[in-house]
DNA sequence: ATGGTGTTTTTTAATCATTAAAGACATTTG
DNA sequence: CAAATGTCTTTAATGATTAAAAAACACCAT
């Protein structure tokens, strides 16, 4: 075969949505414009619907309730990339994935039903940070990372996020900063009042907090290290002893101090609660490496 | 066609040198291990090496004079990664790639005769540096650089490389830290000596320089960002005036100091050295920046 | 003019096929 | 039996190929 059907299935979940919300297929074109894809694409996608009795014609509307079973999974669905990260952050998690193991490009892609290429893509920036090295053809080692590093990454986020701060607050009222810091913020009160401080929910939003942060703020080196303090965390949150739980709750309200401390356009105290947090945090890690339950070195 | 010669290429010279130097081939293993390769292409060398008249048997000692003739021209047995540097090191200093250009995988690949994959590879990793980003297809656009970014970077470098000078002359005396340093060494007076400050050179030396000081001071986020640096100093030195040379040379010289210090294993001086030559470094660029030739936004 | 349609062409991204190179196996030689 | 050899099998890099998706084209209807 030749390249995937990802955008066409993609589209034709999003199509669905469309319809089941009562949308109308006016025209080829509209359609088309609709989705964002190409008149190619819009037409196919017409073709399916009818083929599954969706639709009756090029035009009109829903001709029978959409069933869950029409959708593809999300797993056809999702960007690769997306599909890699979350993968990777629960073998990592789930403790499949440590320094020492190798893992294969061919396994990967077969098993997350991707294709290979983009693995390779995926594992080779990664490389870039020092996490996987190429060992030999398609396998890579999943190598150790010193507490030195891991000490130097986070002293250097603090250093770089906390002069990042002060320009936050200064942003214009109408800057798209501040929708999505509210939606951040109520993600973290929901997470609080249902989960807690669950690992795989919490990781996902504090990593969505401070890449907030750094981006908003065109803290291009750090936007560059972003990718390699996620993946420090997690291996940094799989040492977690039984507290991890209340630890990502008590960070939560952290985090909350900082928001609602930016959202009054608090400077000052955004950032001496930034500062509190990135101790914080440090400090549980360091704690951690002195009396390590994992094997590193 | 199917995979490159590249392996057989480079073994093919390498064997010219061994029989250069009065070397003999007494077994396919023995010759096999002694190129590191495996006897199938040991086997196929032999082939070749007796095709051209430079063998008369499996076995045995050369039959004719080695020209230079006989050799593969050194770009076809350069490694990938070392092609694409340098090619993109010449583009940038002779100015022929700037922000807001596109390049073209494809084109590129061509031009080079180096597969396509490697470019991709080598384009990927860069872009995680946020010096070129996908455009569309195979197509990149080359980034700007803002001075926030390199302000940050510079300031960074000094932070982290000066701290990790005094570990350096704690090493022993075996460590191969000490005869790589001699070399770099050597390689600066022999510079100064002949071509002196000229571009080319000294980037390539200045990198291997600051290289081996975080190397070996396993300074890992220094390493990371190592091929970041090497970047910025290329656009930096393409913005340089007529001066560059001078500022080479001073810079060689200042390298000098460092390198003796650390010779002679005083960590104060040493230290006091590489502040003196970053600070230096960092001054000029800042002057190039507020007096910009380039078109640097 | 504007916005639509069917058809054709071009571009892009994934697989496929092919060959370089390595490795495994059975056998021979000294 | 230790080391070499020829033959055969496996692995992986890379250009060629192919199908998905986009874009271009020619035309039509308002």
């Amino acid at each position: 075969m030749a390249r995937s059907q990802r955008t066409f299935r993609l589209k034709y979940n999003e199509a669905l949505d469309f319809l089941a919300a009562g949308g109308r297929v006016e025209s080829i074109s509209g359609f088309a414009r609709k989705l964002a894809v190409s008149r190619t694409t819009a037409r196919s996608l017409i073709q399916q619907l009818r083929k599954r009795g969706l639709l009756d014609s090029d035009q009109g509307p829903l001709q029978r309730p959409v069933h869950q079973s029409d959708y593809y999974p999300r797993s056809q669905v999702l960007e690769t990339t997306e599909i890699l990260r979350s993968a990777f952050m629960n073998w990592i998690i789930r403790e499949q994935l440590r320094p020492g193991h190798y893992v294969d490009e061919a396994q990967i892609a077969t098993q997350l039903q991707i294709p290979m290429s983009n693995v390779r893509e995926f594992l080779i920036g990664l490389s870039k940070f020092g996490f996987f090295r190429k060992h030999r053809g398609r396998e890579w080692r999943v190598e150790p990372i010193t507490r030195d590093f891991i000490g130097q990454m986070l002293n250097l986020r603090r250093m770089l996020e906390v002069n990042s701060v002060a320009p936050l607050v200064g942003l214009p009222h109408s800057d798209p900063f501040w929708p999505t810091l509210q939606s951040i913020r109520t993600r973290h009160v929901e997470l609080l009042q249902t989960v807690g401080g669950e690992t795989l929910p919490f990781v996902e939003l504090d990593n969505r907090f401070h890449s907030l942060l750094n981006s908003a703020s065109e803290n291009r080196i750090m936007q560059v290290l972003q990718e390699a303090v996620f993946f420090i965390f997690h291996f940094h949150y799989r040492w977690g002893s039984s507290e991890e739980k209340a630890r990502n709750e008590q960070a939560m309200v952290e985090h909350l101090q900082i928001i609602d401390a930016l959202i009054e356009r608090d400077s000052d105290r955004a950032t001496s609660a930034l500062i509190a947090h990135l101790s914080t945090a440090q400090n549980t890690l360091v704690a951690s490496l002195e009396n390590p339950s994992g094997d590193i070195r």
